[in-house]
DNA sequence: GGCGGCATGTAAGTTGTTACATGATTAA
DNA sequence: TTAATCATGTAACAACTTACATGCCGCC
């Protein structure tokens, strides 16, 4: 089950009708630990599934150049179609193993660098997620669905700690034997 | 700095020469859990490489279809500037996330089985990570590189042993709520 | 003789990124 | 009035997957 953009920008619709824009930071908002798409994967595909029916659009009234996307039926049953389907191969590249891996061949000081900026951006995740449990807890749940976000939160509050405590002892390994 | 493939080519080659088909599988075993990289991509990398004069090749004499590669000066230089250059961003895509964050619109047995496929294939990776682990401290290190690998590995260990445990916590919690 | 693994490669299609172009609206 | 943000979209390129085609080698 290929076209997977689709499918992400059809389960945000569920929750009501959303311009592409708003589609776009939505993404950058809640999924940016796991996931990401660009404008010119979004646009295309509203694009081409308002031409397969899945979607339907309007253009606001009062002059405005914003479109908003509305799912259909048989949007809306694409959609379930794909979320039971098996979840197939995740992809995961993380560009700082393959540095770490090869490290021999650089100085020291520039692999502390990398596990530092990485340790940093993680951090910064870290705090974010907390952050959204926090509010999570504490606001209406007008779609029932905090405790499946929360879930979500969790694996990566989990998988940034992870990461956190591995740059930690990787930097004192380091440290020791310089 | 953008294309990457081929600097985990290059990495490869600083082990020795080795065919395309070896690199394949190297990248299959060893970096499993954070990268991969197909035919379509490794031999018009290596055939471009080449033309670059980054590597050289030579077909063994004994009449064999096997091309063997090694990496020049200038092929080395190019990977020490790559290893030498901030981590980009890292790309991930979690499958099993999506499903999860939507999972109010598809039955809970559905949910749950995807998060036992997940869990049993993160096992497998754990299992497999810590008998790289056993095995690298008992072998010969010719290259001088292990120490750099255990912490690849770690990582990898740290990782998994983070996702397996949100798993059973997750499973545990859908079990009481049905 | 047939099977599995070794070995190389490409074509076609899909997916994804980046940079650009354009213009409206809003708040300081 | 000007900067930021809202808002849409595409073109060109780059990256990646999949399926296919081909043939060797060793062994049972």
């Amino acid at each position: 089950m290929a076209r997977k953009t689709r499918y992400v920008l059809l389960g945000l619709l569920t929750e009501g009708p959303i311009s592409g824009y708003e589609m776009n930071k939505l993404i950058k908002i809640r999924f940016r630990f796991f996931w990401d798409e660009s404008y010119g994967q979004i646009y295309p595909e509203l694009k081409y599934m308002e031409h397969e029916g899945l979607i339907t659009s309007t253009v606001a009234t009062e002059s405005r150049q914003k479109r908003t996307f509305s799912l259909t039926e048989k949007g809306y049953h694409a959609l379930v179609e794909y979320l039971k389907a098996p979840v197939e191969k995740e992809s995961v590249r993380l560009e700082l193993l393959i540095k770490m891996y090869f490290s021999k061949h650089i100085p020291n000081h520039v692999t502390v660098d990398h596990l530092m900026t990485f340790r940093d951006s993680h951090l910064k995740d870290l705090a974010l997620l907390n952050q959204f449990q926090t509010e999570l807890t504490s606001i209406p749940d007008p779609h029932g669905n905090h405790q499946d976000i929360l879930k979500v939160i969790n694996f990566g509050i989990k998988s940034n700690q992870a990461y956190i405590t591995w740059c930690d002892e990787t930097l004192k390994s380091m440290e020791k034997s310089k």
